[in-house]
DNA sequence: TCCATTGACGTTTTT
DNA sequence: CGTCAATGGA
């Protein structure tokens, strides 16, 4: 069989990695470097060459969004369906295979599975009920001990505290947690990974059987697995099966959630037979955003070891703009835009990237007074809004009364008189009894242990779901949704909210009657004995939704250095880099790693751009109310300075002075008025060619301007007599 | 039950 | 400075 396609267009190093005739491979691919590519190329050598059957194919990836483009660009490549191939995020794989071996797993058949808000609530309810202090034991913290744990493959009864009263008392509350958990039929993220590592551990004719099924494995962004998703992929490889893994140590920034770039290391010394790949060509940024990069990263230690490099030109300089205060920078940056798109460049090609999302607030304010489009990334997703989650709880107690948290959630929503009061006495006898909540209710009822108002109001809501169950068996999927919003007068409860809310929350919940219409049970669901109803609530909870906005949109991106990885953009904007936020306080103080992880972030940053870079940090920002002089960040110093083309204003008019408040204080902006040109802006002179606009003087007729020419070098020149013009 | 005031706190986020 | 949650009064 011809198999050029599968080759032509690639790179040596590129194709060693598709055809590697090694058992197991481990492919360090840097940035832009084409590790999708590579992936997907490999997949279909495979196939093709290799005449593995698509049916033994397992690639794993984190994201929905990675795994469908996988999917999809497999689809194209091969021209076969990709159907009987397992593709898909680890929670997604793991979750089916539960629903799969629900029995053996020893869960119902109707369990749910818990978002992080849902396990948030349970948490805090928990530790109330055990009279702990919350001061004290923080629900947060309690849920970051459970799931730091669970990802490392720790049940209660497996962790030493050894006397220490500290860690005993998180154990109990994870204890106490798991067992509510149990009762109600409740799954969370970590635990979909955890217990499908048990059902093979526990199974041992199960895991030989996907052994022999699933002999090659396909993992993404490998850098970012944790302990028991490594462990995991061992256990599922054997002896037998064959890995490819494909990550950048470079880009590990997920250490903070457990995710151990050790794995990249652990996994030569693991497996036996491993072919190292390095992809150290980069197809997407100009020479000079690369070397910054480079040179940047080379302050890690303990790195495996990667040098970017492109066969394109230098390209433009960084460029760095030093800027007052976090008010003139976000001009700068939403004027520089305007240039950007006065060129005829689409505002979808620049992002604003930073390091904490609360930064997005003030470049939203500034890009809404030049009316130019944004989209910021990472909002709140469709199926996490509070009206959504309502709906999602009353289907979810139709399809398992036992969901606690899904009763919590709306056994008073609509208002129907059950108050805190009879609400802890159904929790009380929930608890006494081992019971969930739905159960103990009808133990209270028969037992005559509450009043009579609040027995007969639990009543109404409990005939209410079951009248619901009952009526609507029969229905699509989309009347379903549609008879339960209506019969919870979830509409009409909303309605009586302050206007604007209402009227988006009014228009989600029809928005979710469309898309539970428009629903279609996935073959792969279907295979493993789900339902309409049942497959639609698991991907509520594993795949969110969008965030907000289409992609496609004409708008400027503003996200967060972290949501900013995998995608790239021909202008960025790196900005808030100075030290305290970027890297931030907390990484500074705490050792371990930290620091650098912030670095890999900010290598992370700098290759998503192609063609323009632009940096950015404030000598004066208020933070938490407060003034505070900020260094620039050490980040900048680590970029060689040949690479960086300051611009810098030089104003006539005094820096604004600190905690002026009165409304005349001259803003840059209206300084600008009397240039001609603008700081960034890109001018041509008969003599010189074009260059950069880098500073400013004077005023009126005596206007200098000092312009960096792309051959010529830096000169001031006087406005009034050098004749340039804007190209 | 609902609204208003007060108080604590303040990375990064996907599943 | 802003947000969110908890508290207390009507």
């Amino acid at each position: 069989m011809d198999v050029s396609h599968l080759l032509d267009e690639l790179n040596e190093a590129q194709r060693k990695a598709v055809t590697t005739e090694s058992k197991h491979a481990l492919v360090l691919a840097g940035a832009g470097s084409g590790k999708t590519r590579v992936l997907i190329h490999r997949l279909a050598w495979l196939i093709q060459v290799e005449h593995v059957s698509p049916h033994s194919i397992l690639a794993v990836t984190f994201t929905n969004k990675a795994a469908g483009e996988m999917r999809e660009r497999a689809q194209d490549l091969l021209q076969v369906s990709t159907r009987s191939m397992w593709i898909g995020t680890f929670h997604g794989i793991a979750h089916r295979l539960l629903r799969m071996h629900w029995q053996e797993a020893g869960l119902p058949e109707n369990f749910q599975i818990l978002d992080s808000d849902d396990q948030h609530r349970i948490i805090r309810r928990l530790i109330k009920e055990e009279g702990l202090d919350e001061a004290h034991w923080p629900a947060r913290q309690a849920q970051w001990y459970i799931n730091a744990r669970k990802d490392e493959g720790q049940r209660p009864d497996a962790i030493e505290h050894m006397g220490n009263p500290m860690t005993a008392q998180w154990v109990r509350i994870y204890e106490l947690y798991q067992a509510s958990c149990d009762r109600a039929g409740l799954v969370d993220f970590a635990d979909l990974l955890l217990r499908a590592h048990e059902l093979w551990l526990h199974h041992p004719s199960l895991l030989d059987h996907y052994r022999s099924r699933l002999s090659h494995l396909l993992v993404d962004e490998f850098q970012d697995t944790n302990s028991i998703q490594y462990a995991w992929i061992r256990m599922l490889a054997g002896d037998d099966g064959s890995v490819l893994v494909v990550g950048d140590d470079d880009q590990s920034i997920y250490g903070w959630r457990g995710a151990q770039v050790e794995n990249v290391q652990h996994f030569r010394r693991d497996f036996t037979d491993v072919q190292v790949v390095k992809l150290e060509q980069n197809y997407r940024s100009s020479g000079n955003i690369l070397e910054a990069a480079n040179a940047l990263i080379a302050n890690n230690e303990d790195r495996m070891g990667k040098k970017l490099w492109t066969a394109d030109d230098k390209g433009a300089p960084i460029t760095l703009y030093s800027a007052f205060n976090e008010q003139d920078e976000a001009r700068f940056v939403v004027e520089q835009i305007e240039q950007w798109l006065g060129k005829g460049r689409r505002a979808n090609e620049a992002a604003i990237v930073y390091r904490t999302s609360a930064q997005s607030r003030l470049f939203e304010e500034y890009l809404l007074k030049a009316s130019i489009a944004y989209r910021v990334y990472g909002g709140q997703r469709f199926f996490e809004r509070a009206e959504i989650k309502d709906a999602l709880a009353y289907l979810r107690l139709i399809q398992n009364p036992n969901d606690d948290a899904a009763l919590e959630r709306v056994i008073n929503t609509p208002t129907r008189g059950i108050g805190q009061k009879t609400i802890s006495i159904l929790r009380l006898q929930a608890r006494e009894s081992s019971l969930p909540m739905w159960q103990a209710a009808q133990e209270c009822a028969r037992q005559n242990l509450l009043p009579a108002r609040a027995l007969t109001a639990l009543q109404v809501f409990m005939s209410l779901i079951t009248d619901m169950r009952e009526r609507m068996q029969d229905f699509t999927l989309g009347n379903q949704v549609q008879g339960v919003i209506e019969d919870s007068q979830l509409v009409s409860h909303y309605e009586k909210e302050p206007t604007e809310k209402m009227e988006s929350r009014v228009e989600n919940l029809r928005e979710l009657v469309n898309a539970a219409t428009a629903f279609v049970l996935p073959v792969e669901d279907a295979d493993a004995g789900m339902d309409d109803l049942q497959s639609f609530l698991s991907h509520a909870s594993l795949e969110a939704g969008e965030t907000q906005g289409e992609a496609w949109d004409d708008c400027v991106q503003l996200m967060t250095l972290h949501s900013a990885k995998g995608l790239e953009f021909p202008m960025v904007f790196i900005v808030g880099l100075e030290d305290g936020l970027f890297p931030h306080q907390r990484s500074v103080m705490e050792s371990g790693g930290r620091l650098e992880e912030e670095r890999r972030l900010c290598y992370v940053g700098i290759t998503r751009a192609r063609e323009h870079l632009c940096l950015s940090h404030a000598e004066v920002r208020r933070m938490f109310g407060s003034e505070s002089h900020c260094r620039p960040s050490r980040f900048l110093n680590e970029i060689p300075s040949e690479l960086i083309q300051e611009i810098r204003p030089r104003m006539q008019v005094q820096r604004p002075w600190v905690g002026a408040r009165s409304p005349e204080y001259p803003k840059p902006s209206s300084i600008k008025q009397d240039w001609p040109f603008s700081l960034g802006e890109t001018v041509s002179h008969k003599k010189f060619g074009s260059g950069t606009v880098i500073s400013f003087e004077g005023s009126g007729e005596h206007t200098r301007v000092q312009v960096n020419f792309n051959h010529a070098g830096a000169k001031w020149l006087v406005v009034a007599y050098a004749n340039l013009t804007r190209s």
